[in-house]
DNA sequence: TGAAAGTCAATAAA
DNA sequence: TTTATTGACTTTCA
């Protein structure tokens, strides 16, 4: 496999992780690699290399040969547009047939799961740690080198090389070396055979688990320990896969908002998908919010509609999301909570700074008595994400009226959805 | 210390 | 075969 996820001049001394070792490595030892022995050439587009469309984000300042890590490049790199990133990413890849596992292990040193998220879902440049900037500057790197993609077709021919000659060598073996633990029932690692541990399988959570654990995220996004323990015995599950869910569900429904945030900025996604990739609430089976389902997305804007949130850190990832914000970028969370949550205070920015989600500008009235919170009208810019809006909203007034219902009663077999 | 962020990797879906 | 999804895990952060 590839050991040099990174392009980056020569001497840059970047510590990347590979995939396969885990662990971290300079690119200074990679010199073997063609990818980056070749990335010397690598500087700031003199020209558009995109052939006249516009370079996603800001040209980074390369830093040449400055010995910068990628870390430092990182803290340096001016703020990037993360979705115009990946979708010139996913617009390149897919224009010359490379794969996701290529890109990923070979630019981003990350797997393929890890890149199809990435691209289907990039958060704001602000939302992003230092770590998580890190794959969108490789990225932009990637793409202001002229010979990015030659590169990149190179490493295809290599690895299909090196396949047909660990291929034709098995056969003659007469066994399979072409080291894939697919299909194997051993956990990845390094132990030797003689240590090998059995798989763990994989959980996978049937629908009508996954409708119940929705359902009570619903009624408390921060379950309590004692919540997770009954979920954990109502569902045969183990505890510490609730929690999971809970951690991953929270997390994936926030990357959901940051999303449409985005799009309600208006500020990126021109492209003919017509807004983000990943407002899978369109999706069958995902989100259609009248079909007695949940669209992921809706869920998390009912943080402080006061719907069974007995735990005091229901409200909690609102405070946070509002905290976070304070004094940092001027968009999202914290106006997102204000058209959401309803929680916004007359000393607080909500209603100033123009759209929030779904154009919700005044909650402040909202009680968990209220059904319907959900003002139908927003302050979209045009009719289009006016009526997006209306609908939305109409859809989540419906939800959070069932949701209401629900919440009224204590047992979970008698929400009704 | 708990939550969020980031990622892996198995598996499903296309 | 490639891409998308998602449960689990590790790291980071407040």
């Amino acid at each position: 496999m590839f050991s040099s996820p990174l392009l980056l001049p020569g001497n840059i001394t970047a510590r990347v992780r590979t995939p396969e070792a885990g662990s971290d490595e300079s690119v200074n030892g990679l010199a073997g690699d063609p990818l980056i022995s070749q990335s010397s050439s690598l500087k700031p587009p003199s020209d558009d290399p995109s052939g006249g469309e516009s370079q996603p984000g800001t040209p980074l300042p390369v830093p040449g040969h400055s010995g910068l890590s990628i870390q430092e490049m990182v803290a340096m790199s001016p703020e990037l547009d993360t979705y115009a990133i990946t979708k010139k990413v996913k617009e390149v890849l897919t224009d010359n047939n490379l794969g996701q596992r290529l890109f990923g292990e070979t630019i981003l040193g990350l797997t393929q799961g890890s890149v199809s998220d990435l691209l289907a879902r990039p958060k704001p440049w602000h939302k992003l740690s230092l770590k998580g900037r890190e794959p969108f500057v490789r990225m932009q790197l990637w793409l202001q080198d002229p010979h990015s993609v030659e590169k990149l077709m190179d490493m295809k021919r290599l690895e299909k090389k090196a396949y047909m000659k660990r291929r034709l060598s098995s056969l003659s073996d007469g066994h399979l070396v072409d080291g894939s633990l697919a299909g194997s029932d051993y956990v990845q690692g390094s132990q030797s055979p003689g240590q090998q541990q059995l798989k763990k399988p994989r959980v996978v959570l049937g629908p009508e688990e996954k409708e119940a654990l929705k359902k009570a995220y619903q009624q408390k996004p921060y379950p309590s320990p004692k919540t997770i323990e009954e979920l954990a015995s109502q569902l045969n599950l183990k505890t510490s896969t609730v929690i999971n869910w809970f951690h991953n569900y929270r997390s994936r429904i926030r990357r959901e908002l940051f999303i449409e945030e985005i799009q309600a900025a208006g500020g990126v996604g021109t492209g003919s998908e017509g807004g983000s990739p990943s407002l899978r609430g369109s999706k069958s089976g995902e989100g259609d919010s009248c079909d007695g389902t949940e669209s992921e997305g809706t869920a998390e804007t009912r943080h402080g509609l006061g719907i069974g949130m007995d735990d005091p850190r229901g409200c909690k990832d609102h405070d946070m999301e509002a905290e976070s914000e304070a004094g940092g970028s001027n968009n999202s969370p914290a106006q997102l909570d204000c058209a959401t949550s309803g929680l916004a205070g007359p000393g607080s920015s909500c209603g100033q700074s123009g759209l929030g989600l779904f154009g919700l500008t005044d909650a402040s009235s909202s009680s968990s008595a209220s059904s319907t919170i959900l003002p139908a009208s927003g302050h979209a810019r045009n009719p289009r994400d006016n009526n997006l809006r209306k609908k939305k909203a109409a859809n989540l007034n419906n939800i959070i009226h069932r949701l209401e219902k629900a919440a009224s009663k204590e047992d979970p077999s008698e929400w009704e959805f």
